[in-house]
RNA sequence: GUCCCCAUCGUCUAGUCGGCCUAGGACACCGCCCUUUCACGGCGGCAACACCGGUUCGAAUCCGGUUGGGGACGCCA
């Protein structure tokens, strides 16, 4: 059997975290085994469907890398074949009008409540026979009311239902236009999808469908319920969890291979492993192994990915993602590329990274008072200025004939390096941090340096 | 409320069908080392089988119950 999976969001949103670890696993399953993914935009609320979301959608899964095999289905246009097969249950009595209004319904379900009942359609219209031409409809399915469900999940296992807890869903509104439940079994039929990927929040809906299956002779597919994402504190995750929808992880300078790896290891593993490719991932993944529980999100862990997976990263690779989030030209500057390399390691995310590479592209505005006040001290203008007065002489301005004259002028004044380093990267940087001081010298270039060695020299002693 | 699911360190998890678990790894946290800053890195530490009963020579692993958490109960998807 060739396998098939699909990833099937309805565009009223953003692609949050959780539908994003769905398509990924989706995702991998069929690439496991060699199989096709594809999307089907379930567009049938027109009240709250957009465009714009689903572009957001497709630019969330672009952008992790999930790509998708043919174009995306739109299940609105697909509306003549759920009719089609709700004709085909009228027509075998499996299905039936129902002339009961919102309000009938509602007032049924509240008794229903207030009895300790969970609330369902009580199949009041099922036996009717006389049809009303002339008040509105919905069509109902007549589901089984003896024995049992069984939804085998192949992550949850064999969950058996009781027919008489399902009620006889809508399949049809008033409108004409087909609901959800009838509409996924349509079209994950008619689409040959041989496994179902989805949240655990439909699993309630499973045996419905089955039924539905069943009713149409169609034939089943295997279903996989993913477990759902909590916030870290427990809850379910919402806009004040932060990040919610998945392309804010980017403004926020995450890499997208760490939201993968972040999001396969939330509910997943393999033995101790923690780093995946992509690769590997596709060859080890197996939604059998997902587990069964909620996971909580933590941003620490996924944050500790970024930074290994920005550390790891070619600097050529990163250059484009970096200099997205610059607000300034490096074309004054050292190579971008140089900077990254010398920066990427000390960064925690893009933002941070391009935070820190503001100061090879412009001159300190000002210096951290608190910073002087503790690395200038009595002698340390000699030091200075000694090293400044040899630089200006070196042949060749590169980092290892830098780092050579720092050690010299050390041993001259009898010093420790951090006496001199410091005092130089504050006059270099503004700030008492940044990346070695020979290699901050060499990528600022001679000319650069001097200027501002000397020109935040000059400023300083005429603070002081 | 009713139905369904879940339950190992604070978090993500290992624990292949009971013994090798005085429960392993990772993140976070705390020390120490490295060090020209900040980081990286290295080493070490803290920390869990929800509870109660069974089954068994033996249970984190099997069974039942309790408690706790989550999901679903729409002419939304």
């Amino acid at each position: 059997m060739t396998v098939k999976t699909r990833f099937a969001p309805s565009p009223t949103g953003m692609l949050h975290i959780g539908g994003a670890r769905t398509a990924l696993y989706a995702w991998l399953h069929a690439r496991h085994h060699g199989g096709q993914f594809v999307l089907r935009i379930e567009d049938t609320d027109k009240e709250r469907s957009t465009d714009e979301a689903t572009q957001v959608i497709l630019d969330g899964l672009k952008w992790l890398g999930l790509n998708w095999d043919e174009a995306p289905t739109f299940q609105a246009e697909r509306i003549e074949k759920h009719k089609q097969a709700v004709q085909q249950l009228i027509n075998n009595d499996l299905a039936y009008r129902c002339y009961c209004s919102r309000e009938e319904l509602d007032d049924m379900r509240e008794a229903q409540r207030a009895a300790g009942q969970k609330p369902m359609y009580d199949g009041r219209c099922r036996h009717r026979h006389d049809e009303k031409t002339d008040q509105p409809f919905v069509i109902r399915f007549r589901s089984p009311t003896d024995g049992e469900t069984i939804v085998d999940d192949q992550v949850l296992g064999a969950v058996h239902f009781q027919n008489k807890e399902i009620d006889d869903l809508i399949l049809m509104r008033s409108d004409g236009s087909p609901t959800y439940n009838l509409a996924v079994v349509v079209d994950d039929a008619d689409m040959g999808i041989s496994h179902v990927i989805r949240g655990s929040d439909h699993l309630n809906n499973t045996p419905r469908q089955i039924q539905l299956y069943q009713a149409l002779n169609l034939t089943i597919p295997t279903f996989a319920h993913i477990p759902l994402i909590h916030g870290a504190d427990g809850a379910k995750m919402s806009k004040r969890h932060g990040a919610v929808a998945i392309t804010d992880y980017k403004k926020q300078g995450y890499l997208p291979d760490a939201v993968v790896n972040y999001l396969v290891r939330l509910g997943w593993s393999h033995g101790d492993e923690e780093i995946f490719s992509r690769q590997q991932l596709i060859e080890l993944f197996d939604v059998a192994q997902v587990g069964k529980s909620a996971s909580r999100f933590d941003t620490q862990k996924l944050d500790w990915l970024n930074a290994h997976y920005l550390h790891t990263s070619s600097a050529n690779a990163l250059c484009d993602v970096v200099q997205e989030q610059l607000d300034f030209s490096t074309s004054t500057g050292p190579e971008l590329t140089q900077v990254i390399a010398a920066l990427q390691e000390r960064s925690k995310n893009i933002l941070d990274l391009a935070a820190q590479a503001t100061m090879f592209y412009q001159a300190p505005a000002s210096y951290d008072a608190k910073a002087v006040k503790k690395n200038f001290k009595e002698g340390t203008t000699a030091f200075v200025e000694s090293y400044i007065e040899q630089a200006q002489r070196l042949p060749e301005w590169e980092k290892e004939a830098l780092h050579q004259l720092i050690s010299t002028t050390c041993e001259k004044f009898e010093i420790k390096m951090g006496k001199l380093a410091q005092p130089l990267r504050i006059l270099l940087a503004g700030v008492p941090v940044s990346p070695p001081i020979d290699l901050t010298l060499s990528l600022l270039g001679r000319e650069e340096s001097l200027q501002r060695l000397k020109q935040g020299l000059a400023q300083l002693s005429n603070a002081s």
